[in-house]
DNA sequence: GTTCACCAGATTGTTGACAATCTGGTGAAG
DNA sequence: CTTCACCAGATTGTCAACAATCTGGTGAAC
């Protein structure tokens, strides 16, 4: 083995194993703030970090100083930094910009979709009514997620699909209230639906139209629940 | 004051004086990429850049990542960084993706703008005029971006605005040639009218019309420029 | 009791050296 | 002439130590 490629040498025991350590504590610390293992607000002291990761300090700074033009993470010199938190107008701000974009998305989708990709759509469709009709609104939110990233996916916009998961990655914390909004999921459900017909028929202002519709009734929602959850 | 502000201490000799080196070099770097002291697909050599900016490896390493993940700076392990290229298609892609958040922007504008603020528009699109008729095509184009980010900033939507400034940075290279199209200027300047006249109607849907047009404008000049660049 | 300067501990910012990796060119084998 | 292993130089990634700064608490002055 000459030069060739250093893929599978396994050094410090993890799957991947090829990226460099910065890269490997950005992946890392940006699924942890996504998925709720650092919460909005606390305290990301270096050290600690690295410790906990297992890897230098000089990983983890960078990785913030990454996080933080990504809009996850806090800092202030000297002080450190945070997990950032978004409070609710930016919550909302940030689904009016989704809506916009998505429906952007949507209209490109429409004009190049082929046929089995409608059908691949509908078999998504088909699958969160299943979930729906069983009760189950945590599988009907993930599958949702899914359609919409698919539906981004097909517009095949690249930078406007890293715009739209950047803003996605900012407010999964704010996502999951809307979903368990009374009588909210059976509607969203029909949103969707309209939202693939609208697909389907090649029309790419319907499309746009539809989704946008779809997205400002999320923002609908959020916003009624805001109100109520105001009044301390 | 107990521990007073160290605002003004002076350390290293220049005029803010208070940011860390990792954000004087990050500020430096992205106006050079910006302005065009560093040119598309230029390499960035650590050590180089370091010396040049009198600043330490370390400050331009995380600059380096920070503006990685502006999408300015393209960077591969071991490989070194440079100034990214953004191609004719990500251009066009860009311009859709400015297309609806500034259309955005302009509905939210419309619905909470003064009249004094209004006249404040009228005036800039006045000076467009002059610079227009003296034939000053710079002074027309700088103008038209000075409009673009007020009517930004009157959304008072800081989230979208720092979209659009993302975007608006990667592709300043572009954006010269669409103004130096025969006859667009003059074009260019009835729709900013018809952006304001809508604007002062306050008119979210009519302001957001305007500027999408506006912006489809732009990107079909792009195209067709494209479509004549690209015969070799 | 309140206010203030000040100090020790913790944490971040910076520096320099060292290890790991890539790149381009050189020379031998076929 | 072509192909390929290999090596030196350049460049990036990582580490450990040091300097700069913030924070919270303590005690004196009033």
């Amino acid at each position: 083995m000459t030069t060739g490629y250093a893929g599978t040498v396994m050094s410090k025991g993890r799957t991947t194993d090829k990226q460099t350590e910065a890269d490997e504590a950005y992946a890392v610390m940006r699924q942890s703030i996504l998925g709720g293992g650092l919460m909005p607000g606390e305290r990301l002291v270096e050290t600690e970090l690295a410790e906990r990761l297992g890897l230098g300090r000089n990983a983890v700074r960078t990785s913030l100083a990454r996080l933080e033009q990504d809009g996850l993470v806090e800092r202030s010199p000297f002080r450190g930094a945070r997990v950032r938190i978004i409070s609710e107008a930016e919550a909302a701000e940030i689904l009016e910009a989704r809506s916009v974009l998505e429906g952007l998305a949507a209209r490109h989708a429409a004009e190049y979709m082929t046929p089995e990709q409608v059908q691949e759509l509908r078999g998504l469709l088909g699958q969160m009514e299943q979930q729906h009709q069983a009760g189950d609104l945590l599988a009907t939110s993930e599958l949702n997620s899914v359609l919409h990233r698919r539906i981004v996916e097909l517009a095949a916009l690249p930078m406007v699909a890293k715009l739209i998961d950047g803003l996605h990655a900012q407010n999964v914390r704010h996502q999951f209230r809307t979903v368990l909004a009374p009588g909210r999921a059976a509607q969203s459900l029909a949103e969707h639906r309209a939202i693939v017909d609208a697909l389907a028929t090649g029309d790419g202002e319907l499309a746009e139209a539809a989704m946008r519709h779809h997205l400002a009734h999320v923002l609908r929602t959020l916003r009624s629940l805001q109100k109520n959850t105001t009044r301390s």
